[in-house]
DNA sequence: CCATGATGTGACCAGGTGGTCATACTATTC
DNA sequence: GAATAGTATGACCACCTGGTCACATCATGG
């Protein structure tokens, strides 16, 4: 993404060039304010300390700045999801129950979010923006949970008898991810005032909703296993 | 909400100002495409082929005119559940089951989106965008689901014990919100691609899926009632 | 047919946008 | 110290935004 230049010299100092990052660090701040549209060039430069002139030096235009942190972003959850793996290889539950898995996917949403609040915001923002430049090439690089991530586990599932097999795959996703990621919206922000006010309670309290909404999308709404009758609604 | 002028006059022709329902129709299609903050005057002026002074004359700025809509369509709204409330004492099923009363708020939104998908596309945009005038106060007036509506609704449920209640509401509510939200978006859009393809189903198959959601809200992921054991995920 | 007042019009305004470029500066090399 | 190349700067550009206003147009009442 745009070659940026300056680390050709390498005056001892400075070898990331500091200078990079000082706009980088602005411009995260104001993408994750503002969403792609809204964010100013201007304010990225002014809260950089630095002269418009130069950000064009480090970055060609809006678009290859915005790119650019974006990448950062896919990067950063690549990096953790793969630690997170790690991490599950470690424990003994790999490849263990189909909502151990769920929960764990979830858990690691909650631990991006508490790492990198900014870069999460933005990509939030992006997800509900429709005309950032190069939206669908970005987003196809993240995608969280979504049909890639929970398409094979939920076939698993199913095949394991984890998962009913009288529910399409597709709804099994489509119900996991809507509510995973309204979850995580909920966390990350005060979302349309629905978020139980998640942002604020404390670490337990969480915990236990994470586990009660599992608990409900594994057993449903209604208490123990005395439907079977009246499936059609 | 300012008066809109011109009402004063009624040379028989043009009762309800034919002029303003051109400017009101083009700026929908134009706030429907575009949100609210990136939605430009000109555009609107332009689409409704007339004068920029005039729509000011009838709108004293963009924020009165976009308030003008928005309430056209708390009242299309409100308009629409009491159409439904009726066609439900119609039938056989007032105040039935619970699940019944979730599917019927689903299906009534899903008709409301055909009747005005780009009222309903409005609604979204507002929903995204961080920055709309007066968006809390706006959006207080629809709240389409979310607490109000299946908070009541819930309690009953737990009362009677459609609902279990060894969770609480608050999880309750918010699992029925995140499903049924995420799947009215599907609906109306080709949202973030885990759409199932909604917008292009058929009718039958719409209500499949309608069915095999509340289905699983009701049941779980997890086939007939096997499970008891490990409560805690 | 004119006078009056409401409506319609588009050139125009200030302000903000992303982006440019001649210039000034500074570090390196000879 | 002079020459050179890399970097920093902010005035400036064209463009677009929401909004205004002096003027033209029109329908009406006398």
């Amino acid at each position: 993404m745009d070659i940026p230049p300056a680390l050709t010299r390498n005056t001892f100092s400075n070898l990331p060039s500091e200078k990079q990052e000082k706009i980088v660090a602005a411009a995260v701040r104001e993408f994750a304010r503002q969403g792609y549209r809204k964010a100013s060039m201007n304010t990225i430069v002014r809260e950089a300390g630095i002269a418009k002139g130069s950000l064009y030096q480090y970055f060609r235009n809006k678009e290859v700045l915005f790119c650019f942190i974006f990448e950062r972003f896919t990067l950063l959850v690549k990096k953790s999801v793969a630690e997170q793996g790690r991490a599950l290889e470690a424990g003994t539950d790999a490849g263990s129950d189909f909502f151990v898995q769920v929960r764990n996917v979830l858990l690691a949403g909650i631990a991006f979010i508490d790492l990198y609040p900014e870069y999460f915001q933005i990509y939030l923002k992006v997800l509900f923006e429709q005309d950032v430049p190069r939206r669908e090439e970005l987003l196809s690089q993240v995608r969280l949970f979504s049909r890639e991530y929970f398409g094979p586990l939920g076939q698993l599932g199913q095949k394991s008898g984890a998962i009913r097999r009288d529910v399409p795959l597709d709804v099994v996703i489509f119900v996991l991810d809507a509510t995973l990621d309204r979850f995580l919206q909920s966390y990350a922000q005060s979302y349309p005032d629905c978020g139980m006010g998640l942002a604020k309670t404390g670490r337990n309290e969480l915990l236990d909703r994470v586990n009660m909404i599992l608990r409900v999308l594994r057993e449903g709404l209604t208490g123990s296993g005395l439907h079977a009758i009246n499936h059609d609604v």
